[in-house]
DNA sequence: CTTGTATGTGTAAAAAATACACATTTTTGC
DNA sequence: GCAAAAATGTGTATTTTTTACACATACAAG
């Protein structure tokens, strides 16, 4: 055992007096958010893409972000890029890695704190001007059409996104409202990039009891509609258990 | 379907020539990084807190940290700190989270990005000189002794060690090279503040066929002596999984 | 009214998680 | 050296969860 009770405060320890000015003395950088904002349309995963305007990346995608402003927090910063872009101020929003290679900017030093954004593809105002903005799939997204390090910030969102999905109900910010269990299933495959046994899928869903049956149905589908569900975020949050057990 | 293909290139809109002139344009802010150290000793989980050098933080403790220099990458700065404190090179250390509340610091604006890094107490060569510097026992940390918002950091990056130490084998960097299963069973029951059945989870562990028996066995233990083991990080390594399963 | 297509459902087998008890080995104290 | 204390090491039965798999039904389209 080794210090275990908490030790005298010491007196011949300087003290700073003055944390402004201390804080002055520190170098600066400037400080951006971008958000990987997900959507699921035609079965795919798509995440939203804007023209760089920089000249230097002429031609080249990049996320949707901003500079952080100098009295906002990160959050905010994020929040204020999704609902100038998207319209939309119920989003759901992430944070999820900060980036800070020396390079990762071709004018200089930037550090970058991502965010991870679900939405739903049909539900917000887009303004797609000009050709500016674009739902891009993204597991056809190549390293070399991308600005900065935006390929990297995907590929991080993105596998964070694979995790997060099995273990937290964030799939249905993806989702309209109600959804049948096919659509739910084909989210699942798009994002994992596997095959899901139907039986099996709806029969983990209906066993996790949080999926609401509102007694609607499809419309506009070519075939034998399906039922319509809700998931019950209030349950959730009520008796989600927190243990989950060790396995790797 | 909607936006599958790449609209052409717009010619109308304005590209930025000067990348670096556009980034001096952008508010900057000091950045740090904070640690979160943690370490197993007396059967818990510690962490490693210094005395703030702040007059306006008079007394309380505060993570291991420092600025970030302009030239450096977070991780890099990250590591700088472990080692200026520790001695350790080979130290496990991972980001968390970034945290930017406008009054986290006394003495204005300073965004921190926190990792959490783990190591085995007895392993490192620690200068605990004049009493700064201290192990904590973790779940014992109150609001009120912490400086800035080092509780809050602290709470995240347990949270998150919690979550990551049921998935991945990072338990292992707290522990000697060589261990023994109830060592291995205390530090999962400190830090999932659980109790966990002997036999299941010696067969959990076994099951995984990760561990290696050196044939060595414990010393100055007062009983019998257990028999020691090494994790084999290169066979889990190659043959880990990835896919987890839908459970929430 | 026939065809195509996706929905909706159940069961058996395998695998994993859980609950649970006793003999063994070593140290310590007498 | 012997008894007591303390922790190690092991197996099985039960329950729960996961997996694999096939057919009847409902609706739309022609």
């Amino acid at each position: 055992m080794r210090n275990t009770k908490i030790p005298a405060i010491p007196s011949t320890v300087t003290l700073i007096k003055d944390a402004a000015e201390l804080i002055n003395s520190y170098p600066q950088v400037p400080l951006t958010v971008d958000c990987a904002i997900f959507g699921f349309d035609d079965n795919k995963l798509k995440v939203l893409l804007i023209r760089s305007d920089l000249e230097v990346c002429h031609g080249k995608w990049s996320l949707l972000g901003d500079v952080v402003h100098a009295t906002e927090e990160l959050d905010d910063a994020a929040y204020r890029v999704l609902r100038e872009r998207t319209g939309m101020t119920d989003v759901y929003l992430k944070q999820v890695h900060t980036f800070s290679a020396l390079n990762r900017h071709p004018g200089g030093r930037v550090v970058t704190v991502a965010y991870c954004s679900l939405l739903n593809i049909r539900h917000h105002e887009l303004q797609i001007t000009e050709n500016e903005l674009h739902w891009q799939h993204v597991r056809s997204i190549r390293e070399k059409d991308m600005a900065f390090d935006h390929k990297l910030i995907i590929d991080t969102s993105y596998q964070w996104l694979q995790k997060s999905i099995q273990e937290h109900p964030l799939g249905f910010n993806l989702l309209p409202e109600k959804f049948s269990l096919r659509e739910l299933q084909t989210l699942y495959e798009a994002i994992l990039n596997v095959e899901l046994d139907r039986r099996n899928f709806r029969k983990k869903f209906f066993s996790m009891d949080f999926l609401i049956d509102t007694g609607e149905f499809e419309e506009d589908v070519k075939h034998r509609p399906g039922k319509l569900y809700q998931f019950d975020f209030a349950k959730y949050e009520k008796t989600k258990r927190k243990w989950i057990g060790i396995d790797f």
